[in-house]
DNA sequence: TTGTAGGCGTTATCAA
DNA sequence: TTGATAACGCCTACAA
């Protein structure tokens, strides 16, 4: 067991290696070949790489051909072990079918690249289950850093990212945590903005539809939804609607609601997913806005101006969310015990033909909120 | 430099790190730490965690408490370095607007964890320069396999694959290498099936919107188009458009094209995004479909059955794709030499009240197909 | 059945 | 300025 044996047999598995691949495939360089190549030792290398330490230009040049000939590229996961960093982020998003989450996905890998990072990125499906074995499987790669959009505001998922203290943050979905940098929408100030256009058009039966009522951003944009019509001058009946997860039965629902004679005159729907089934639901009823009901869209997808008449949004702030979240990232990434940071972003009212005064033969309400207790199912 | 000295070092070194983390974050856990908790050897503990050999039933229930208790998680660098295995899977694909790709990727993400994969993901932009350095630096990660959706049929981000010899398999875009596994749509059928079925409604004159000309699935859609033209029954005139970079000169040429007195009586969109443009254009135009003319998209964007009348599509076999392109990858991981395999999938037309037969004071056509020729920007 | 230790490809420390 | 080598955390061949 002493140094010449050790090296004997390095030497010797090399070796080997190349023997067992004669005529196949070949064997990526290491910084060892570059090293022998250019006729000196792996530490000149790695500081000509890395440019650590002053290195004569005479082996310079030499260790930069060599590197050329060999077509050498450090290996990543080497260099992670030893320097204990892996250049990997780590994205957890509930899905990609959400173009919102698409595109704040595909922005965050931008960014993250133009610093040197790559993107590990998982899928929750809006599960914590999956998210929390997803989340393990990735933390087990040392993740230099987590872009996490929760599912929930507690679970399983946090304990793990407590024990692994991996630089993280949250996006779009507040924690309540009080402890992890957040940057999310400005929730109340965004259904503010929307109810407060409603009501001033003159609707008094008010609907919102949710997907997700435990989520603290639906909790704050109902908040809003109810405390802005009870503030307002005019007797407001604002009612809560609930998605499901069956879209015939939410179909059905829906229609119900709209069938009654004192129906909302005003439905905001609050992502793309709830706005999609909204408009299919409505179809078959015959209903057209803005002159029978006005439309109101959360998550500006890029159909909203292709229905006719063309649908209002509430636009979120996509790429300014990720820059935010990539600065504040990097920030936790230098500086681990710094104080938690919250941003809040404004989301923008994208005015539309689709809103409308209501029709003036429906009876005026009593101020009430009603609350659909439907059983929420996954 | 003989064994209890190389021991004394590790310890040390060990306890040092423990020593300079008083009251700060734990270390992680190494398999060394459960060795020691377990008093048994690190040989041991990673037997009973791969079950690569026997270890007594007291032992093991040792390691598996030490574990427990130290909350203990291989690191998967480590794993990975040593076994010359990263687990790892890249998948590189243009974007994630494209709402077809966003569903495939997160498909694909799917069926690679539930077989103990990470997903690394880049987006190339459809930029072949973002696409070569995007592709480098995943490379470096020592990839397991590859899922790549190329922006061209050639270039370097072919040259990088060929040298790096990585597992891979090609999605949705043909690569015309004879090299590569494949998994892709049969655009020759698709293209037959929606041109007879427009061309049977009664339309001589039909226009086929494209993005990006010098793909092969494009192609193979264009020669398709003028072919199951050519030998309709009867005199028909086919046209490309190209979409360009310009959302406002593409409505202006579009228009241009619908004002002509032998203007197309039928629209097919290529994707997505030009079917998005196709309408945005359309708009201002105050032609109504099917009555003044049909119109079909590839790509089944979610939104086709929102608007009205709804739109007839060309639904991509997404999950089909995912699942077709995992077996391959997989199958190609584990068999490095095996011969290259081409698996062809069928695109589904899907009718709609978008396509009608076209209005009949329009002049009928000679046989004749143009090709716009305006230069194409990315 | 178990322990020991070499080596994966790096970086960084120590000595020259 | 440079070279040699320990160590990162893990797996596994070899020895016991």
């Amino acid at each position: 067991m002493i140094r010449l044996d050790a090296m004997a047999n390095a030497a010797y598995s090399r070796i080997m290696k190349r023997f067992n691949n004669v005529g196949g495939s070949e064997l990526a360089a290491t910084i060892l070949d570059v090293a022998q190549r250019a006729g000196v030792s792996v530490g000149t290398v790695s500081y000509v790489l890395n440019g650590t330490r002053t290195v004569s230009e005479r082996r310079r040049t030499m260790v930069l051909e060599a590197i050329k000939a060999l077509n050498y590229v450090p290996n990543s996961l080497a260099q992670a072990l030893r320097r204990g960093q892996s250049r990997l982020i780590g994205i957890c998003a509930p899905d990609n079918f959400n173009a919102f989450f698409a595109q704040l996905t595909q922005t965050l890998e931008g960014i993250a690249s133009h610093h040197g990072y790559e993107v590990v990125q998982v899928y929750s499906h809006s599960d914590p289950v999956i998210e929390q074995r997803r989340l393990a499987a990735l933390l087990a790669y040392q993740l230099s850093g987590l872009l996490f959009i929760p599912s929930a505001t507690t679970g399983p998922s946090f304990d793990l990212l407590a024990q692994s203290r991996v630089p993280t943050v949250i996006l779009d979905r507040a924690t309540e945590r009080d402890f992890y940098d957040e940057v999310t929408i400005d929730n109340h100030a965004a259904m503010e903005d929307v109810a407060g256009r409603l009501i001033g058009l003159g609707h008094r039966n008010l609907l919102f539809i949710v997907s997700f009522p435990h989520l603290v951003t639906t909790r704050q944009r109902i908040e809003a939804f109810h405390r802005t019509a009870a503030t307002a001058d005019a007797a407001v009946t604002t009612e809560v609607m609930l998605r499901g997860a069956d879209e015939r039965e939410f179909a059905g629902r829906l229609a119900e609601v709209l069938a009654r004679p004192d129906r909302p005159t005003a439905l905001i729907a609050s992502n793309t997913l709830v706005a999609l089934w909204m408009m299919r639901a409505l179809q078959p009823l015959g209903l057209h806005w803005p002159r029978d009901l006005s439309l109101l869209i959360f998550d500006h997808p890029d159909w909203a101006d292709i229905v006719q008449p063309r649908l209002a949004v509430v636009e979120h702030p996509t790429t300014e969310m990720a820059t935010t979240a990539w600065e504040m990232l990097e920030h936790r990434m230098q500086n681990e015990t710094g104080p938690r940071r919250q941003t809040l972003l404004r989301a923008r009212l994208i005015d539309a033909p689709s809103l409308g005064p209501p029709p003036d033969r429906l009876p005026s309400p009593r101020r009430q909120s009603r609350i659909a207790m439907e059983t929420w199912t996954a």
